[in-house]
DNA sequence: AAAGAGCTCAACCGCCCTAAG
DNA sequence: TCTTAGGGCGGTTGAGCTCTT
């Protein structure tokens, strides 16, 4: 940004006449909003004179768009949100207004902040290029199975205590605990204490691994399949372990859980059926 | 309480596309 | 066909806020 990007409101006449930049009045915001009350939005340059405003029509574009709009939101995305942009960056990548198109009251500008100072974050964290297939496994695979629950665990609620969401952290932490993911949930570490067997992705019935949890939440899923809690499955098969079904991804055979703070073990599910143990030492 | 580090997000930049003349 | 202006979009910046030490 240019060293005079933030400097404006000179007192002096010469200046009066230059563009204004940096943040909106309270004036202005009000200029903005009463001229499109009246005439609408577009034609943002002439919009930008005729409303008295000593802006570029695109940052009056930009403002109205990005803030001053009836219909944007405030505040914190929602792990619905979250899961939502997970999905739909997978698919389309950087296309941050097509993405937006999908949340309504979310401007693209705030999605590709929180992709930035999230996920990217994420990523950086564990070492790993965003753009790798290993980093979308992990998101797949970890962090919207995590995101599912959370939203589980918030319909059902207050109710339940038995799960400690805590804020979201501005990093993954890893505790005696257990783990702190990007969507805030504490979850416990030590899978071997769960020593259960574990049902592969491909052994899914589609039609049940459909569950009600998930395309409740989730009905626009790319997956093409379905992320199964033991007690989410629909089939209510008692799996205590988590499984993972990546539906139509090649990497559906891949789960990662986290080993430390800085390593991700990767599962390889190539074999029909596993013990959490065998499992275990496979990886 | 103060200082420094880290984080968030509003705003700008620059490139690209499209339509009008 | 070429030029130009408007608009859209992804990338980047930095002020101000929050957190940590």
């Amino acid at each position: 940004m240019s060293s005079n990007t933030k400097s404006f409101s000179s007192s002096s006449s010469e200046d009066d006449n230059e563009l204004r930049r940096g943040p909106w009045t309270l004036e202005e915001d009000t200029l903005l909003i009463q001229y499109i009350a009246r005439h609408g939005e577009g034609r943002w340059n002439l919009l930008a004179n005729r409303a008295g405003l000593r802006r570029t029509g695109k940052s009056c574009r930009l403002r109205w768009l990005n803030y001053l709009k009836p219909d944007v939101k405030r505040g914190n995305l929602t792990p619905e949100e979250q899961l939502l942009i997970l999905d739909l960056h997978s698919k389309w990548g950087n296309r941050w207004s097509k993405i937006a198109q999908y949340l309504p009251g979310r401007t693209d500008n705030e999605i590709k902040n929180y992709w930035r100072t999230r996920v990217q974050k994420q990523a950086k964290h564990l070492k790993i290029d965003t753009d790798s297939t290993e980093f979308q496994n992990i998101i797949r695979c970890f962090w919207m199975p995590r995101l599912l629950q959370k939203i589980g665990d918030q319909n059902q609620l207050a109710a339940s205590h038995q799960h400690s969401i805590t804020a979201p952290p501005s990093q993954p932490q890893f505790t005696e605990q257990g783990a702190v993911d990007m969507s805030g949930f504490v979850y416990d570490l030590d899978i071997k204490k769960q020593n259960t067997e574990c049902i592969l992705p491909s052994e899914l019935p589609m039609e049940s691994s459909n569950t009600s949890q998930f395309s409740e939440y989730y009905p626009s899923s790319s997956f093409g399949g379905a992320i199964v809690r033991n007690d989410h499955f629909v089939n209510n098969n008692s799996h205590d372990m988590e499984v993972f079904n990546l539906g139509n991804s090649a990497a559906a055979d891949t789960c990662y859980v986290p080993e430390s703070e800085s390593n991700w073990l990767e599962i390889d599910f190539s074999c029909s059926m596993w013990n959490m143990d065998e499992l275990l030492q496979r990886c």
